[in-house]
DNA sequence: CATAGGTGTGACCGGTCGGTAACAAGCATC
DNA sequence: GATGCTTGTTACCGACCGGTCACACCTATG
């Protein structure tokens, strides 16, 4: 009678519904401002399930932050199979995926807030953090070198820094402020890196 | 005898005292990971005080961001004093400014923190950060314009997003991450909106 | 000396937090 | 039917939160 809010009427497990429910909930409420008991119940179950499936609140934040990184492996993952032997088709491809994600995602990266937002600095999601905006930076990186842009690691950096500034201008300025232009500072950037190629007799 | 943390001993008033303090505490433990009766202490008063100068904790968040935002504002000041009537070169020392400030403040910008953790939309700090988001990209714009650089809008957007990107990359990644290459990818997209300029025979 | 305004003190309020204990209920397997 | 595992329920704990109250204090001004 009381049961479902949509959510346990499917054979998902207490676990898997916490854990959704919690990336829900962190995302909208933040993770200092939802609690452990309104987050079991919103997955239609109870605190006491939720701390025999994690130790913690921060053991179920860190959980919630590695499904957030496991979704953007897939992004790569789709990239690599669209686009196949095509690096260059790849980091166009990675452009107009991150626009797509901008537009549909007006709340900023998971794990970039939470950064902001766990100050505590021997918090165990800043390790995960760390590694992964790593690992992206590097595969961006790697994905340059392969294209045959020049300054591989200056580009990645400067597209890690545009994707990072567009989602949290999102979130001060709206999608009117400057991440409006996210597009274009992109493709010029990457058409700035092409050009030197030319330039210097390597490329195309 | 347990008065001073040197802080009290200077004639500063007490509400100064609480607005520095509150603005220093805010940034290390985070807005909703300090309470009031910390700040009120660690400015050597006490709460009630605080209250009587501040009507709620909301006010005083909000106060703080007021304070940050004046301090940005003395930024720009400082570049038109030092490069009167040479927009080129302000928009040149605006990066040096911000990398120096990206170099000494670790913490990333208080405004856009103060977005990414005040999730209660109707909060009265989120319209503070707005305008003062979209004031800092406006004058930005205007100098870009009338430095003679090609789309102006274009490269402050850009300027903007690679600002914010790296600042939320040094609290993720640390100053090795995508921020160590700040200056070099404005200078690039500079040099870039620069040269379009020229290529049409309008410059120099 | 009297007054008044800003300040300090400590207790208090209701609410929420993360986390735990004890016990009942469902459910599959043997 | 008995076993054991996962789940649900309720109450509880100590701590902290934002915010208020009543009252004492200090100091400057008249």
């Amino acid at each position: 009678m009381k049961k479902s809010t949509a959510k346990a009427d499917a054979k998902t497990s207490p676990r898997e519904r916490i854990v959704s429910t919690a990336c829900a909930l962190f995302r909208s409420h933040g993770i200092r401002g939802i609690g452990v008991d309104a987050i079991a119940q919103a997955a239609d179950t109870n605190k006491m399930t939720l701390y025999r499936h994690f130790g913690s609140k921060d053991d179920l934040v860190c959980e919630t932050l590695k499904v957030a990184s496991s979704k953007a492996a897939a992004l790569w993952d789709d990239l690599s199979t669209r686009f196949p032997g095509n690096p260059r088709a790849q980091v166009d491809g990675w452009v107009s995926a991150r626009v797509d994600c901008l537009a549909s995602e007006p709340y900023g990266c998971d794990l970039a807030n939470a950064a902001v937002e766990l100050k505590e600095s021997d918090h165990p999601a800043h390790a995960l953090i760390e590694s992964f905006k790593t690992a992206q930076r590097q595969r961006l990186e790697e994905l340059c070198r392969e294209a045959g842009l020049s300054e591989p690691e200056l580009l990645a950096d400067t597209l890690s820094m545009l994707l990072e500034g567009a989602r949290v201008s999102r979130i001060a300025t709206g999608d009117q402020g400057p991440a409006a232009r996210f597009e274009r500072a992109c493709r010029a950037a990457i058409s700035a890196h092409a050009a030197r190629v030319e330039e210097a007799g390597v490329g195309h």
